[in-house]
DNA sequence: ACATAAAATTACGTATACATTAATAAATTA
DNA sequence: TAATTTATTAATGTATACGTAATTTTATGT
């Protein structure tokens, strides 16, 4: 078992509970804790340099987010993601999303609440010249992110957050196979402006639509790489 | 401080943990812990005759979920719902029942997988017959559950759960106020005949529309009666 | 009385101890 | 040897102890 160093950092003002709980989400969407592996919580405890409670109140809430599974005797088990749950997930973002363009578009929001969407767009534009596929993805994700924030419902942003989370690795992992998302930033453009325009019927179809094409092509990647699980 | 009797029956084979969380959800639920009030740990864990440590371990599983919030000094607190929240709430509702009718409708399922949602729609009907709301609001309640188990994603179902758990205090409280749901009955067997005729589009339109009138009923009854917050 | 400071209280966060029980290994028997 | 039972080990679930920090109370001075 491995003594962490970089992720060990002292825990400034927050509880060992909150450390333990970001350390261990960042050690699971990167990758560091591989999916489907099983960890006692006398070994995070070790890892992480703390008693086991506040390992176990950490491991509590990562179930209820859905990110691993606490097996009695087993140890915590990092969930995997099939293409099947991928496709899961993604349909959820799909309807919640496009709602939300919906919802955003019927605000008449006032300009300078578009800046940070604008902005992303314009990221992605630059990063798409440049080739630089991982900044594309953030301001992809930066992009979505706004949208289901201009949209207005905490639950909303609530569950957008948690999956994207779960999604990251498989989206990373996946990120030098796909083909170049030049269609992708069109579609971004029009269902700012559709909501822009208060076109809620619009801009939630449009939306609704490049949400689709999405899952198919990651799921689709998934299964064509033989990625059974993530 | 009152100790339980009912409630603080023996906690069979599950954990303290376990137990914690589903008494302390009932309570909650059945509005015997009064939201927006403050309860401290170990008043809880005297109320339910354990320590403190499963008390923690189910109030943070419960803060993951929604229903309370937890403040280091004060206590955890049962979260009250605005019309607001309900309106949020009623919205990704919306969204995911009617994806789960389309994606029930895609699947052309054979006849006895509609077994339940069929009885469900029954036992309203004597329900309303019999003027029978409580009866009512458990079909209905199933109706909906078993829609989106038809559809087929769990996070759906998970998330079906969750919610529905959230605004059982509210429907509660406007049982009675809210007109005879005669309309609702119609509603169901036509998005169920359309799930069934596998006419996936129909069987989302029909069922958005549903939810949308369900939802605007609700709200405006809580505004009407003054409930801002539950 | 009011504001401020000091002291006391108390709720929490965390480590630790320990009983319980599942998993594993060892031993016994057919 | 294979199957079954018994013993051993070890991980968990829970209670408890205790230091720390926030809150409340008391005391002090204006």
């Amino acid at each position: 078992m491995v003594k962490l160093n970089a992720v060990t950092a002292a825990p400034k003002g927050t509880s060992n509970t909150q450390h333990a709980l970001s350390v261990l989400k960042e050690l699971i969407l990167e990758n560091r804790l591989a999916s489907g592996s099983n960890h006692l919580e006398s070994e995070l405890a070790e890892m992480l340099g703390m008693s086991r409670t506040p390992i176990r109140e950490a491991t509590l809430i990562l179930e209820a987010q859905g990110l691993v599974e606490v097996k009695p005797r087993h140890g915590v088990r990092v969930l995997p993601l099939s293409p099947g749950d991928m496709t899961e997930i993604y349909d959820v973002l799909t309807e919640l999303e496009s709602l939300s363009a919906e919802l955003a578009a019927n605000k008449q929001l006032p300009e300078e609440e578009f800046e940070v969407a604008e902005r992303a767009i314009q990221e992605m534009q630059v990063a798409l010249e440049n080739n630089d596929l991982k900044a594309w993805a953030v301001a992809d994700e930066l992009f979505h992110s706004e949208l289901v924030r201009l949209g207005g419902n905490s639950r909303i942003v609530g569950i957008f957050l948690n999956y994207s989370d779960q999604v990251r690795r498989a989206k990373t992992l996946t990120l030098n196979l796909r083909p170049k998302p030049t269609k992708s930033n069109e579609a971004h453009s029009k269902v700012l402006k559709a909501v822009r325009d208060g076109d809620a019927d619009l801009a939630r179809q449009l939306h609704r639509a490049h949400r689709i094409q999405a899952k198919e092509m990651l799921v689709k990647l998934l299964e064509d790489y033989g990625f059974h699980s993530v």
